[in-house]
DNA sequence: AATGAATGAGCATTCATTCAT
DNA sequence: TATGAATGAATGCTCATTCAT
């Protein structure tokens, strides 16, 4: 589907993709059909195959774009961060505000994570955050500024706290995403210990 | 459906739900048909209904159960522990030991969870594990062993962990659950900082 | 779409089979839906798919019945006969009888011959008429019954006399098929110059 | 759709008929669209409509065009011979000459033969070429050189061996058009007997 | 308890045709 | 003349569920 698209076109593109993640969200991929998205825009079934070759592709579509948005915001929060911890520590800040400003998206990769169609298109995406975590925690253990365990390993530990903090606090009860940033960081650094890395304590964002 | 069942009706029941979870499980809820399931296991479709109301109530009775039984396995293995944080990382061990002997039912948990029409079956449960991890955090900062932090923000932070490793490495690899268990009290316990709450280290089971 | 029918579904099958063959003659098979074949049957549009797996693989089947059909009828008429020469007449006499018999199967094979879809399934058979007519001619041939030509060419235009003469005469006017035989076969023995072969004349049949 | 069309418009008329008649002929009139036959040509979907009311309107404007002009081949193949069967012979050599130098015609003839929406127009057509052949079949009769057979029947077989002949061995296979007419007329005039018109053999034209 | 058969609403997708620019 | 966009009826096919036996 390579078509030259007009402004107009752009934007009807942009309103199906948006329609559908907010349908796809809130009621599954499956049990959402395209009638119900055109149908929502008040615009004919042709509408869709004019900008999409077929339902798979808009998810994919959604999905990637989706992907890289997230990627951009961890980037630009890093960016010029020196101190690896407290690279990861705004790492999660910025998925976390992401996450919050972009509910459905969020939702869409969760189920997408378990659908053998888009897991593809997750899984190296996935991967590669993994990969830049596990360079900070390096980092960061060459330093001598946290302990030493298996990289990989506490890079997944990360992801699953903030993910499911996320999950519980700022997509099922609306909860201040800063806040929960506080909580998953305070969690990650010290866990039930509560102690906070060999440095000072300015690795606290915010 | 509540029938009288013989003890060949109790295995068919049986053979029914296991077929459909490992096929749910594999392809998704909805990507299986009925159909599919029958054929499997060489019975007609008339089979299903004598034994199920609908799709959406086997799913039901197969996230119950299986529900029951992983709440069986954390209990047993908690049994007579007095020391509140070694009851966590006893939890933690046996969730995973339990997802890694059920993964298709993990797999099962996590597409319901973000189903509409399951969530609610799953929702309690979740709630349930969480009201105990949080009953054993509050009894550790009354003993002084962890430190002060809002236990329920705690709670999912470790189910978060326990959760995202036993994915990651059980499930996606196959990787050994104990050695997986043991990365994931870990990092429960002393986060990026390392630390283990201030008793003896024996808390890290096995 | 290998199923265990019973006497009713076999009859079933049947009915489909023949409802479709005469609305696919009538209309063409891109022109007939699914839904115009149950429709008439007064049967619910599952029935169709319990049956076939596609409307593609209930055209395939009737033509593959059809085709054994027909190639039975010309080898019965066929057997017994020492004479070539008089088997090419009777091959002639039982096409034009079969194919009288069941028009709607004729019109079916002409438009199939002509779609890349099903030309496959036609071809073979195609070809293994024209074997054994040649079989026939060079056996003539080698007995001096008829002239030398390339046994191929001769084959194919004796299917074209044939095929042509029962389409205008039998398909569109509904003339005598027997009479149409008659002409047919004297035409492929003695062309234009209305010779018959070296032999005595009863190779004219009927 | 009766447009005075620019020289441009003409030309661009043409490239919409030869590009449509090709597809149709290759992948047949349903299974082509309006849309496949203007992506081929580079140009936007308003084009299509500016020169033809509609895809039939399109298909029977190429049908018409082609049987003009293989009518055309075929008279002035005859012209100004004086011998009734040599006439035939002629008219069979430009028949076949015709359809090998326009394959993708004689694809579209026979498919729209078989279609009730395209019969109309070539019906008459068809007609027109049996009563040539008839006529000079009857003025062969009178002048004694061939047998006294219905001439209608006979013209039809002389059809039917023309294209059959041209179909399997020209369109299928691409032999040489020159030899096929040769076989054609050979057993349009002689059968399975071989035996030649009663006049001499200069009628094997060529 | 179990089977083969049937139902029919629902779905993704196609496509001839029209329209605004 | 030409384009990108839009329409919406129609199509092949699926599938949860029911029924007769």
């Amino acid at each position: 589907m390579d078509r030259r698209l007009t402004a107009r076109g752009q934007q009807r593109r942009r309103q199906l993709m948006d329609e559908a993640a907010r349908r796809f969200a809130a009621n599954g991929y499956d049990q959402t059909s395209v009638a119900e998205i055109v149908d929502g825009l008040g615009v004919g079934k042709g509408v869709f195959y004019w900008y999409f070759a077929s339902k798979d592709e808009l998810m994919g579509d959604i999905l990637r774009d989706a992907q890289l948005d997230l990627r951009r915001a961890q980037n630009a929060a890093i960016r010029d961060e020196p101190d690896p911890v407290r690279r990861i520590a705004l790492g999660i800040r910025a998925s976390i505000a992401w996450l919050s400003a972009h509910r459905e998206l969020f939702t869409l990769f969760e189920s997408a994570a378990l659908d053998e169609r888009f897991r593809p298109i997750l899984r190296n995406n996935q991967d590669v955050a993994v990969a830049d975590v596990v360079r900070h925690l390096e980092e960061a253990v060459r330093a001598g500024l946290i302990a030493d365990a298996d990289p990989i390993v506490v890079a997944h530990a990360i992801l699953g706290v903030t993910n499911q903090l996320a999950r519980a606090f700022v997509l099922t009860r609306g909860d201040d995403w800063e806040a929960v940033a506080e909580g998953a960081i305070a969690f990650c650094l010290g866990g039930l210990a509560g102690a906070t890395p060999a440095h000072d304590r300015r690795v606290l964002v915010g």
